[in-house]
RNA sequence: CGGGGCGUAGCUCAGCUUGGUAGAGCGCCCGCUUUGGGAGCGGGAGGCCGCAGGUUCAAAUCCUGUCGCCCCGACCA
């Protein structure tokens, strides 16, 4: 039977939703997908389900290919999986927590990764059962500091996750790789433009882990993308490491006074006055920045740590996360400061006249770790840590050392690709989906162990695999939408076709009818607007808005025989002849 | 958590400065007309003006507190 919009569950918005930004946010609420609940949670109306059964039937399918089995786990658990793995804490307010009537603690589950595994556990016991693939999709719950965008971050959102067992690396390279082509699949067949960038193995812990990004300006990661074909997150992005330098002929440091230079620029600008270089200027890359920052580590105790990096760099925090994990990052404070007498601010150097400063070794014994871009042989302005002095030509691995290198620096456009590939471009992207291989930390966690051919256990190796549902629907709707509505592709529509009937002649919708039940009979769905009373160009509105990619209008040219085809996408309308029209709008529907 | 903004009808908003007991457009219901681009006329339904306290004869409006929401940032497999 066809859908009568009449009947339809179903009210659109004349004016945009007033807290809605984004296209698809307004669009789907415009258009009577999707409301919201609460902040991050949208209730789903007919046509947003059925959009959004379409998208989970395109990654059901792939993952049919891909041989994963289809299961289904509560969004609902018990903490003791969580608390084995160490995630109950590690998540700290990220997660809905609850109790129940004894008292016992829940949790509405962020991902599945525990529970499966000891499923698997539960079952198997033998190297003769793997490799396994098995994929749910399910709600997923995280309670975001500030959830934004609609559907884009939301605190309930659809996800599906797979988790692959193997007893061996080999085994886990295959299962990943079938993963990976099956996004591939299913991000062509959704229309999703995407690049596949290095991501940070993060907290998950494991080894390799690529990221789906949809290259959008309102995507909240940035990668970065070579001509010769590098790509990856920022994150994740390694720098292109330099030469060293021989020391030979090099200039001793020396001291100078440097009053109320507080600034990389002032400094710069001091130093251009004072002491000019005959082939060039001073620039801000010739000075080494001393940046402290506070680590807070797991068990609640603060470090301070000193990341030297040319002064024309900033520090990125999120790299810095990166880059200490579990510790937290942030600033050092004054406190900090106030408990290392050591560090004279804005005049922090690794090195005195009277010894070493910075680094393990030294007189503070405080962690100094550099940017890779400092290495052996390159000279410095920097702190000489005393007040209003800095020293000229420090040179690195001469005059002072480190505890190692670390990647903090923010990536900048025209930063050389680690593959030697040419200079990276930034761009924005969006996380549409995430394969991972976890290797056996989990396995190793909750005690998942087979015995191979040997008779002997072995613990399993995993990986986790996430697509975002709703989240990519909702980018397929930013994608693909105009000043009129949704143009949604044929793949997840929500009808294949929609039947306008104009005009208050019965005969109109008496033959509208019938070619929607023709339709139907044929296996093609159809939205029927049969609204008697509503005036055309309301109608024709509508069915803008909904976004159905092809649109079939019955009204005035009926009497002659001929009714529209009117392409969504491209705003063509064709007439066609009335009593062959089913076989044309299949054909059209089916594609040609 | 920091910054900014906003809570009045289903939606979008006015009214608040200068207190006097609730408004518009759209949507919804009824009738008549209209029917290829968001129709016309007439009649109607619908609001603890976010919540609590205070000031006042009187509070949507002034004061205090509080809750919530949106945006930017921080945070975030």
């Amino acid at each position: 039977m066809p859908t009568r919009l009449s009947q339809l569950f179903v009210r659109t918005l004349r004016e945009d939703p007033v807290d809605a930004e984004i296209i698809s946010h307004r669009l789907l609420v415009r258009a009577g997908y999707i409301r919201r609940q609460a902040p991050g949670i949208f209730a789903w109306l007919p046509l947003g389900l059925r959009v959004r059964s379409k998208v989970e039937k395109v990654i059901r399918e792939e993952m049919a290919v891909a041989g994963a089995q289809e299961v289904l786990f509560p969004g609902l658990l018990p903490r003791e999986p969580y608390e084995i793995t160490g995630r109950w804490e590690e998540y700290g307010d990220g997660i809905f927590r609850l109790k129940d009537r004894k008292g016992a603690d829940y949790l509405l589950a962020p991902t599945h990764e525990e529970v499966f595994t000891l499923l698997v556990k539960d079952l198997y016991g033998s190297y003769k059962d793997l490799p396994l693939t098995i994929f749910q999709i399910q709600d997923k719950y995280r309670d975001e500091a500030r959830p934004r965008a609609g559907l884009l971050r939301g605190r309930e959102f659809s996800m599906k996750d797979a988790y692959s067992f193997d007893v061996t690396d080999e085994g886990l390279d295959a299962s990943y790789q079938l993963q990976r082509d099956a996004y591939e699949r299913i991000f062509a067949r959704l229309g999703l433009e995407y690049v596949i960038v290095a991501a940070d193995a993060g907290a998950m812990g494991g080894s390799k882990s690529e990221e789906f990004l949809h290259p959008t300006p309102i995507g909240e990661d940035t990668f970065v993308r070579s001509a010769g074909g590098y790509t990856a997150n920022v994150e994740a992005f390694t720098t292109l490491v330099p030469d060293a330098i021989p020391f030979d002929g090099l200039p001793e440091p020396t001291v100078f006074d440097s009053p109320n230079t507080p600034t990389i620029q002032t400094l710069v600008d001091l130093a251009n006055a004072e002491q000019p270089r005959a082939d060039r200027a001073w620039t801000a890359a010739d000075t080494l920045k001393n940046v402290v920052l506070a680590l807070k580590h797991l068990d609640g105790s603060r470090e301070l740590v000193v990341i030297g990096l040319p002064g024309d760099r900033d520090v990125d925090l999120k790299r810095a996360e990166v880059a200490f994990q579990p510790a937290e990052v942030e600033a050092a404070n004054e406190t900090d400061f106030v408990g290392n007498a050591g560090l004279v601010k804005g005049y922090i150097g690794p090195w005195s006249a009277t010894g070493l400063i910075l680094g393990s070794e030294s007189s503070t014994g405080i962690r100094f770790l550099l940017d890779p871009r400092v290495v052996d042989g390159t000279s410095w302005i920097t702190g000489a840590n005393i007040d209003q002095k800095h020293v000229f030509g420090l040179v690195a691995g001469r005059d002072f050392g480190s505890d190692g290198t670390v990647e903090v620096a923010a990536v900048r456009a025209g930063d050389p690709a680690p593959d030697g590939s040419g200079p990276v471009e930034l761009e924005r992207g969006t996380e549409i989906g995430h394969v991972f291989q976890l290797g056996r930390k989990y396995a190793e966690a909750l005690g998942l162990k087979v015995l191979d051919e040997n008779g002997k256990l072995v613990t399993v190796t995993m990986g986790s695999y996430g697509i975002g549902v709703t989240r990519n629907l909702a980018l397929v709707a930013e994608a693909n939408a105009d000043e009129k509505g949704l143009v949604w592709p044929r793949e997840i529509a929500p009808f294949d076709v929609h039947i306008v009937a104009t005009g208050r002649e019965e005969a109109v919708y008496t033959a509208a009818a019938r070619l929607a039940a023709e339709l139907e009979l044929i296996g093609i769905d159809v939205l029927f607007d049969d609204r008697p009373k509503v005036s055309p160009g309301v109608k024709f509105g509508d069915a803008e808005l909904l976004g159905v990619p092809t649109i079939v209008i019955i009204g005035r040219g009926l009497a002659d025989g001929e009714i529209e085809l009117w392409d969504r996408r491209s705003g063509e309308r064709t007439p066609i002849p009335v009593h062959d029209a089913a076989q044309r709008i299949a054909t059209e529907v089916r594609g040609a």
